[in-house]
DNA sequence: TCTTGTTAGTTACAAAATCAACTGTTAGCA
DNA sequence: TGCTAACAGTTGATTTTGTAACTAACAAGA
């Protein structure tokens, strides 16, 4: 009987992630995909307008951490749906300040119920103590490798 | 002033997951990738064979929770660069045993020796106990949407 | 044995992500 | 002013993924 190495890729943390990630995206998936044909990155680009306000491709892009070739793809789906307008700064002509429409801010008021309600969801199987942990580790996780964090 | 939303996204599980996910998945995609020119799903075949020992392409799927299209590439690239072979199975002509060459293996023990010690300075960001409670957490995620877990 | 249904794995095509090069604009400075 | 470098955002080419349809093999019952 060959040797069984002992390594636990269950246990490797980017791979553990990965998996807890992609499980607990599925459903909701499921749900912007389905009620607004949505790609991840546009409902991301509609949630930083919707919460944030008025702002610009690349300042989503820092807040996100999304490349800003997914950002300008997402923009002009959500344009093109009336999602959002654009105007071009005053200030600074490079840039462009982005802004949802009545049926962004709409749709994304819906979004968000459905993402409040799955988050409270997926935290209901954790005690508050264990949810602190989880979410503060998750944090910390989501610097690695930038300024502040290990790993540069 | 426009009234600031107060839904926090980065208190929403999936996308908090998926920022850990890609953040701490980084510097280990940077070494597959640029020593041996692997893709995330490459090294995930190479890791359950060299974990397991001689396993189908069905097998890994179940469970790495991949789908067989993935797979299917991802043994084709490995078998290429000959880290695998495949042999048709003589009790069910429709599956094939993959199993790791020499090289494969070596290839498996160096990754590996990089994963745990990337894991160890991960997990170092944490006391124990943060630890434990963080990988029940994700690994009670990662069942999400399964059978035995919610949403389904 | 024939039919029907299921399974393992592959392939073809469409959708999406990545990467590099590009446009137009601003900023610094000689 | 005129030059160079940097920056915001877009576009096009390539790579990777996802979806469906496919082949080949098995299984089970009429």
């Amino acid at each position: 009987m060959p040797k069984k190495d002992d390594f636990d890729l269950q246990e490797f943390l980017p791979y553990l992630l990965n998996q807890a990630a992609e499980a607990s995206s599925m459903a909701f998936q499921k749900i912007y995909k389905s009620r607004y044909g949505m790609l991840r990155t546009e409902w991301r680009v509609l949630f930083h307008l919707g919460i944030y306000g008025r702002m610009t491709a690349n300042e989503i892009g820092r807040r996100s951490n999304m490349h800003k070739t997914k950002i300008s793809r997402a923009v002009a789906k959500l344009e093109e749906r009336r999602f959002l307008t654009r105007e071009r700064s005053a200030g600074d002509r490079r840039q462009e300040m982005l802004e949802l429409t009545q049926a962004g801010r709409t749709a994304y008021r819906e979004l968000r119920e459905v993402a409040m309600a799955y988050d409270d969801e997926l935290a209901a199987q954790f005690s508050p103590q264990e949810q602190r942990v989880l979410r503060a580790a998750l944090k910390k996780l989501a610097q690695t490798g930038r300024a502040g964090g290990p790993y540069l």
